[in-house]
DNA sequence: AGTTAGCACTCTTGCCACGAGAGTGCTAAT
DNA sequence: ATTAGCACTCTCGTGGCAAGAGTGCTAACT
């Protein structure tokens, strides 16, 4: 499609731009790579990659930015994406070993690693199962009209509940209604709880009610839960020097619902997909690019990953980085939360 | 110390410095207030206010700005409390109702909702317990070689790690753990742990490290761990117009630990705490006053809340709403997870 | 044909001057 | 004690101007 000399001009014109943050002139070009060339000549061929739209002028007399189309070309023929180097690995890795063992951390966690690696903003969210069944059932009084609900899920979820309840009620009659409901609930769904033909007490059925509600609340969540990070690496670009700028981009990154602004639900279901500057769906993204993957195990659990950063980005790096990442979650989560998934690859 | 037509006039510039963001001039106050004397003779005031350090001057020429010393003099002596309208009240009453029954979830709602109150930053501490006490630990088998433990603490906090044994453990044998481990250690705190000198096999043993670290991390916690909001509402205003000043509040707020730079220990044990300008600790403060007061119960929760922003800051009304939503807050935490507290108050 | 030197032209950016506007401090009169 | 009046100061927005960087085009060179 293009020539081998646009395509290795485009490539440099990309590097030097992403870099510097500042439009690149035939002359400045020439000079920075040595090349064997004249900057008429580069000028030349410059206006010919204009031409076909992979890169653009901000206005006459500034040099030239690449276009989305630009960027796509690249990521998309240019780029080699080489494998992660051996010491950033092991960098990542070690931050990882920091975390607790609570799934929300081990989230938060990546959303603050992927963010510091490639310098931009990072959001992953919580991930989520499908439909999650009872494992464990515990109610601990604290009080003679309220007891703490303690639900323990498939895959290592715990969720927990204050309840009160109308009248008093005794030690006994609690570790009753516990011993119960678990022979009744235990391995089951939300969905089955709802359909169950168990006799129940009125005290029980309030409880299991409570149950009922919190474990669809789990099923419900997921990508509408997320952690953002790295908002100032964003805000620090070049870009962004305008206080209005900065604003806009704040609240789309902290107002806004981000799970609605990034496409997790249409992604391939594995690897990595990049969205580049208009091509994403909403309009106020039109300005940036988003680099996202899924993560997952194969017994169901899953969530996704995303960069969110300006169109001049890093690609290669960035896409690098977020398989990476996006794959080392994914093993400590069938290693910790799933073992007993269909397929393991351990 | 101020004559009464000084105060008057320190207020009023105070409050319409607080309104607009520009310095005030004493024409712009005689026109703006129909006050009943010329600009000349509030000049003179003025300059005599100046003198004593409560309002200043950016430069010759600009209107009068009032300095730490005036907002803490209109603190201490001019500004009324007084109680919150009724309507808004009942607004915060009505978001805090939103809420779910979990601890975090409070903290961070409070936090969301005094951010949106004062239109400023708020952050609120999770509240740290008194060396807590186990109540309830359970084992769930999620894989020969790997079980859930789940702690319930007093105060109705849960926390939940996952244990992985160096060789298969059977059902029985986990339930026997969790038999013994509860017989021996229900009740005890942290520290009753680590002097226990109860028999135990090597995997009781295993079990009860993990639990001993986990209510130990649990009760280091608590200042440390804080909910931020409403940093949008900070960079908003005019005094954040250039984006250096933007960035260095960013930082202020987000990078430092927070909790670093808002005195919660030193804090006198009840009632609202108001620091001025330079009248904070840190130097990055000194441009920011903060409100702050703890909260908690009898029993010995205790948490603290702040709002943060410039010093041009509505006090009367951040200092109402801070007092209002500790005391709901304390309240609340005490009719849920505090009852049995040595002096309930309701 | 591909490459290059040269040149006129364009557009941004920083700088300086300038005037309008707002505010002050002081003096003298009320 | 208050006020009118006035000279003075400082900010801020505007417009002009020169420097710098880059472009597009043409004509010459290999």
């Amino acid at each position: 499609m293009l020539t081998d000399r646009r395509s290795q001009l485009l490539s440099l014109i990309i590097g030097e731009y992403v870099d510097t943050a500042i439009p690149v002139g035939s002359d400045a070009i020439v000079r920075r790579f040595d090349l064997p060339f004249s900057s008429a000549t580069i000028r030349n061929e410059m206006a010919r990659l204009e031409e076909e739209g992979f890169i653009s002028h901000p206005h006459t007399s500034a040099g030239r930015v690449p276009s989305d189309k630009g960027y796509r070309y690249y990521v998309e023929m240019l780029m080699q994406e080489r494998d992660l180097p051996q010491d950033a690995k092991q960098t990542i890795r070690h931050q990882f070993h920091q975390a607790g063992r609570e799934e929300d951390e081990w989230v938060h966690l990546a959303a603050a690693v992927l963010a510091r690696s490639v310098e931009n903003a990072a959001v992953v969210t919580v991930p989520r199962t499908a439909a999650s069944r009872l494992k464990r059932l515990e109610l601990v009084a604290i009080q003679d009209t309220a007891a703490l609900l303690v639900l323990v899920l498939q895959q290592a979820r715990v969720k927990q509940q204050v309840l009160i309840f109308p009248e008093p009620i005794a030690a006994e009659t609690l570790s009753a209604i516990t011993m119960h409901l678990n022979a009744e609930f235990c391995g089951h769904t939300a969905a089955d709880i709802v359909h169950s033909q168990a006799q129940l007490t009125q005290m029980e059925w309030l409880v299991a009610t409570a149950v009922r509600e919190i474990m669809a609340a789990a099923d419900r969540g997921g990508y509408d839960e997320a952690y953002l990070e790295g908002v100032r690496n964003v805000l620090q670009k070049p870009e962004f020097a305008t206080s209005e700028k900065m604003l806009s981009i704040l609240d789309l990154l902290e107002q806004r619902n981000l799970t609605k602004l990034i496409p997790f639900r249409e992604i391939s279901t594995d690897g990595v997909t990049v969205m580049i500057g208009a091509e994403n769906e909403d309009d106020l993204m039109h300005d940036y690019s988003v680099v996202v993957s899924p993560y997952g195990t194969p017994g169901g659990i899953s969530g996704a990953m995303a960069v969110v950063g300006p169109t001049r980005m890093r690609y290669g790096q960035t896409i690098s980085t977020v398989r990476f990442i996006a794959d080392l979650m994914s093993e400590m989560l069938t290693t910790y939360y799933d073992p007993d998934a269909p397929v393991g690859e351990k």
